[in-house]
RNA sequence: AGGGCACUACCUCAGCUGGAUAGAGGACUCGGCUACGAACCGAGGCGUCGGGGGUUCGAAUCCCUCGUGCCCUGCCA
């Protein structure tokens, strides 16, 4: 990786002038030196600053120290070395490392960017459980699950590219009153729907809507027989919601690989897993009975109160399911990752507390909350509440802007921030969306190759464009594709003669595939897809470009392939980047 | 009252492990296809980085404080 390598010879110039003596009372080469991106291109492809930083503790001239680390800098990966202002070293990367790089993208391919386990950035653990959505079996889900789902799954894809075993989770959660409530309410409406109960005796205080339950009553007629058995009918219930739900992830491009039962795995024995766990808090001194209800010392553990655990009527609460729940992942993986809603704020002390009793480390279970998405159509707010019926289902929203702007748009915002979905923007079919903007710089470049092997242009507006003939026989551009995977010395012949436009869309271009890797290890880090989805923009912007400033088809054979190279390269990445976020990638629109 | 999150251009947002002149897209004005896809590119204006204080060679970024907005503070899930 170029950051790596580059760091790597700063540390060696810095080791080399520590042992001479030449940094003063600098003690030792520092673990990190970072490199930075020049925001001006003049000052060079990339930064150091690390002199700034040492001069202090080696009470030397910021320059003095920069002057050392170029005096003893493997210059070879660098065209130019410059020192400028108060001690930044600029550097110039030569065209053999660039070409080094693009050659990387080229061997790996598909693999390019995904980051070994060995190498992965945080080695404290390997496996990671990500659960999300998580929605009860009782209902459509909205906009907010939409939000965790494409995060959720996006993450999942990100952490795996970054060198962990991820794998993602639903939890179920089918016990418990609400879905007494669902047994009951789908008991009514059934009733209503075969006659046996008037649609005003519907209990609409204490069920959900009845025109909520109309939309799965006819599945239900089919499969609960004359006696109203509340057990059948909340199964049936719930099997018809978690296929909707399953379903419509599905669409989404949200798979899930355990889908986890409440009921089936936590209450299910002679002594249920949630028995066990109250027990064991019990017998540590950590939860007390009071009032008749089982509560937890949550304060112990810098609550702001106790939790209960099992209330006075004998069920246990959603923390103490929740707990027995959590256990059982840590038998699963070493490192735990919830994504909730953003006004579950307040539990967090109480689960990460309850875990540390029972006796895990509480830093192993990583929450990230995610803030609300509002909706709006041309500046307007459009009001959602559950109560009218008014609010929006990832369905609904799917079918209205199509599978990749709903998943774009609600992955490029980080999770902290409040996110405005417009759906109008959101619908439009052209360029004012910017998930076409990124889908046809992937398009474009698939079009450039095409027309390499191609005889004639396949859009009827290129009909009187020069290219009339195949450039390239497939084997040639086999041929080719094959020598791309090594540095060949091409591209400090073919780019020698550029001017300045073409030099910096070029060079640019490169760098920003070069950091692809860097992206995902990053972006991992702090369980941030929406940090890919900015790379892909912006690698789609130098992508454009380069595109408008280098022609790619041209009599000059050596310009040509080279440019092919980065083409192919760049047709690679986003590609690749793209697949993160399960987005799609069109070789034509 | 306590807690969480946010506040950057007219709008939507990047930038936050401190670095050089604070960026992108949209909107607005203007320019670029009888050359590989103009769903693109370029030029222009747009800012007390919510206010104030502190830390230091250097702060949008770290610390403190105040303000504003959304959310939470159940024996619901």
């Amino acid at each position: 990786m170029l950051k790596d390598r580059i760091e790597e010879l700063v540390k060696e110039a810095l080791a080399k002038n520590l042992e001479q003596g030449s940094l003063g009372e600098l003690a030792a080469v520092p673990d990190v030196v970072p490199v930075e991106l020049p925001k001006n291109p003049e000052h060079g492809d990339r930064a150091i600053s690390i002199a700034m930083k040492l001069a202090k503790e080696a009470k030397i001239a910021p320059r003095a120290i920069a002057e050392a680390i170029v005096d003893k800098l493997d210059g070879q990966a660098f065209s130019k070395v410059d020192i400028a202002g108060p001690g930044f070293i600029n550097l110039v990367i030569d065209w053999s490392l660039l070409e080094d790089l693009v050659a990387q993208v080229h061997s790996q391919d598909q693999d390019f960017g995904k980051v070994p386990a060995a190498e992965r950035a945080d080695q404290s653990f390997e496996s990671v459980i990500v659960e999300y959505v998580s929605a009860n079996p009782t209902g459509d889900l909205h906009l907010g699950h939409g939000r965790q789902a494409v995060l959720g799954s996006a993450l999942v894809n990100l952490l795996r590219s970054a060198g962990y075993k991820a794998s993602s989770e639903f939890y179920i959660n089918d016990a418990g009153v609400q879905m007494s409530k669902l047994a009951n309410s789908a008991r009514e409406a059934l009733m209503v729907h075969r006659g046996k109960l008037k649609a005003e005796k519907y209990d609409d205080e204490n069920n959900y809507p009845l025109a909520a339950m109309q939309e799965i009553v006819e599945e239900l007629d089919g499969k609960v027989p004359e006696d109203y058995d509340p057990e059948v009918c909340k199964l049936a219930a719930k099997e018809i919601y978690l296929a909707q739900q399953k379903e419509i992830l599905s669409e989404a491009k949200v798979e899930f690989e355990t889908w986890y039962s409440e009921l089936e795995h936590l209450h299910n024995g002679d002594e249920t897993k949630v028995d066990k766990i109250c027990q064991q808090l019990k017998e540590a001194g950590y939860a007390y009975d009071k009032d008749g209800a089982l509560w937890f010392k949550a304060q112990e553990f810098g609550d702001e109160r106790d939790r209960v655990l099992r209330k006075a009527d004998g069920y246990y609460t959603y923390l103490a399911a929740d707990l027995a729940y959590h256990q059982d992942k840590f038998a699963r993986a070493d490192r735990l990752i919830n994504l909730w809603g953003a006004d579950h704020h307040g539990q967090i002390p109480g689960i990460k507390g309850a875990l540390q009793a029972l006796g895990n480390d509480a830093a192993s279970l990583e929450i990230v909350l995610m803030q609300m998405v509002s909706l709006t159509k041309a500046g307007v707010e459009v009001k959602m509440s559950k109560r009218s019926g008014n609010f929006v289902t990832v369905r609904e929203l799917i079918e209205e802007v199509g599978v990749d702007a709903f998943r774009y748009f609600l992955v490029e915002s980080q999770a902290n921030n409040r996110i405005v979905f417009d759906l109008e923007l959101a619908a439009k079919q052209d360029k004012d969306n910017p998930v076409y903007y990124v889908q046809y710089a992937h398009a474009r470049s698939c079009g450039v190759l095409r027309n390499l092997t191609q005889e004639q242009p396949d859009q009827a507006s290129l009909a009187g464009s020069q290219v009339a003939k195949a450039l390239l026989t497939q084997d040639e551009y086999q041929t080719w594709l094959n020598d791309f995977k090594t540095n060949s010395g091409l591209f400090a012949q073919a780019f020698a003669d550029l001017n300045k436009e073409e030099l910096a869309s070029t060079k640019a271009l490169i760098l920003a595939l070069a950091n692809f890797p860097e992206e995902i290890k990053d972006a991992a880090a702090s369980y941030s897809p929406y940090k890919i989805a900015n790379y892909i923009k912006e690698l789609a912007a130098l992508f454009h470009q380069f595109y408008t400033h280098n022609r790619v088809i041209n009599d000059n054979q050596d310009l040509m392939k080279a440019r092919v190279s980065l083409v192919a390269a760049t047709q690679k990445v986003l590609r690749n980047a793209l697949n993160i976020l399960a987005i799609d990638a069109p070789e034509r629109m």
